[in-house]
DNA sequence: GGAACGACTTAAAACGATTCAATGACGAGT
DNA sequence: ACTCGTCATTGAATCGTTTTAAGTCGTTCC
């Protein structure tokens, strides 16, 4: 019950708090000997430093404020491990939060942060948050977005070019030598899905003879896909290739084509591609073609770039935009050889 | 970048620190024009309370510390959100540690809720901590074991009888009248996996001319799944049922089981029980039935738990036990009617 | 021999919120 | 009119660490 403080090491120690605080926080300005006896102070009373007197000294605390849309997307948890990686190795910590695609759970996210005095935060954002964001800043605590850029570029962002994602997926197809190339997800008010299918219209328009259908979901699900994948099965006339927003509506698709009685074989009849490269697709019945995105790479740049910004506060906000990654596997190219 | 304190709100609103501290904390002990004067200051000033203070002050954080073996586990995301919820009634916030299964790490994210003088800590253990949970509890950090109990019972626990869950996934299908039943999952190490293997065998054991065979895992992966399930398709002589040990290796069981060209039909041939009751079950292509885990209650629970410790720190270890609940879904029963 | 320097160490002053004993003000009761 | 009690507010002390300016030595240089 007994709480240990520098008070108690100095005296054990024979010295005083000075000394000790310069053995933990400056081993160079003090005696190696006098370094020794302090630590076996520390050792011998189990000393651990209290952080909230460390903070209040300092002006501000060794962790990094993280807000995702949904922790239970592994996007966002390699997001999470990439930030983690390059936070430890100053030292800083990461809280992660969860705003559960809710504002107000955002928001609460940013109290706490700002009562906490992080060192900056990482943000996902749902909602409309530019002015508290500002409000942070102008305490001393950054932000960078990720996976989304600010509305009016004030704030530093770390993203994926999704259309860039879009274009190379049905580029992909038509090299395959697709021509009726099907477009599933929604809803379009979601800014990663309306971006990868401007990408896939990009593409279409490119190349003559190639059509493109929109087939609008209300959630990027596996029964949302299944549903979708389902009414292409069903058709007489069907689509040679299927482009799917995410890889749970790819999953859906694919379940709903593969289904017992249908004679549709997947890539032979409709070759499918899907966006995100989870680690199910891999191990999918047949394995799912994607786009990749480099989650880790993005939580590790934006941290890089918040570590920046803690520096020079006055820093004009970066913009740095990811190239998504083509992953052929089985779903489109009957011969592909199917990377894990 | 100027910080604003209790100091300046107090100078601002005409009145003493102490006072703007009450407005804070004890709003009843301040007269209501008195608040409402202090109110404006705080909100013109744009106050906002320094939590390393508050600590260093109150002696413990308004933080818990949870560490989980894999935040990308929806069974821990859930138990996440429970405690959170928990949480937030008593103005506590929870910070998620994530472990990896990695020993090392866990203890990393102890040593940083002990320098934060966290209010306590709930942990699902890989190593051995026990002594550095003692350590903790003796700093006045009460810990609560999630998902696995202490070996010595010396903490408070809260786990879900996973014995019980594999005796009721296999009664289940010895009551839909199967009796040539095939256990899949593993390694055995894994504490849960023994306790539903074990709970499977005292089902089989009270039924005659039931058998169990064990098909042992060494992940318990969609992979490893779709691996035992082709091999189980291949046979001459088949079983009637499958227990998974997990609902990742049922999808791989049914994904092998339905592929085309295969003559298995599932529920009719062959039925199958996954675990967990993950998101995914229900969207199976045949919807799945499983044993659900009140992964969000163990997180309530265990947060309840915890506050009571921090109150009566001398309180006897408590250990509750959750009973997991079967959900049939198509898998084991034609006729069901498939819940979400 | 005294001054100047270097290498360590110390004591004291922050940081900002909370609490608690003390003070003040104002009626009610005698 | 005086005391007592209640209610509201105050001011100082406190939490534990870090930092800075001010020491204390012992040594070297002129």
């Amino acid at each position: 019950m007994s709480t240990v403080s520098v008070k108690d090491v100095a005296q054990h120690a024979g010295v005083s708090v000075g000394t000790v605080s310069n053995v933990m926080n400056h081993p160079a300005k003090v005696a190696p000997a006098t370094v020794k006896k302090v630590q076996r102070a520390i050792e011998a009373l189990g000393f651990v430093r209290n952080d909230a007197a460390r903070q209040l000294r300092d002006g501000h605390s060794k962790t990094v404020g993280l807000v995702v849309l949904d922790v239970r997307n592994p996007f966002f948890t390699d997001v999470a491990r990439g930030a983690e990686t390059r936070a430890g190795k100053e030292g800083l910590s990461i809280i992660l939060g969860n705003s559960d695609e809710d504002p107000s759970r955002e928001l609460a996210y940013l109290d706490l942060f700002e009562q906490q005095r992080s060192h900056g935060v990482l943000i996902s954002p749902i909602g409309e948050i530019t002015p508290r964001l500002t409000a942070l800043r102008d305490r001393g605590i950054p932000a960078v977005l990720v996976d989304r850029a600010s509305p009016d570029r004030s704030f530093s962002s770390v993203t994926v070019d999704d259309v860039a994602g879009g274009r190379m997926a049905v580029e992909h197809l038509i090299a395959e030598g697709r021509t009726r190339i099907v477009f599933v997800g929604g809803p379009l008010s979601i800014h990663q899905v309306a971006d990868r299918l401007e990408g896939a219209r990009l593409a279409v328009r490119e190349h003559d003879g190639v059509t493109l259908e929109v087939i609008d979901l209300d959630s990027l699900s596996v029964i949302a896909g299944r549903k979708a994948g389902a009414s292409i099965a069903a058709r007489t006339e069907r689509p040679d290739a299927v482009f799917a927003a995410n890889d749970l509506v790819a999953m859906g698709v694919l379940q709903a084509l593969m289904l017992q009685g249908s004679d549709v074989r997947v890539p032979e009849d409709i070759a499918l591609i899907g966006y995100d490269d989870i680690d199910f697709a891999s191990a999918a019945v047949v394995p799912l073609s994607s786009i990749r995105q480099p989650a880790g790479m993005i939580g590790h740049t934006a941290l890089e770039i918040l570590l920046e910004e803690v520096e020079a506060p006055d820093m004009a906000a970066r913009h740095v935009v990811f190239q998504p990654e083509l992953v052929v596997r089985r779903s489109t190219s009957a011969s592909a050889i199917d990377s894990m």
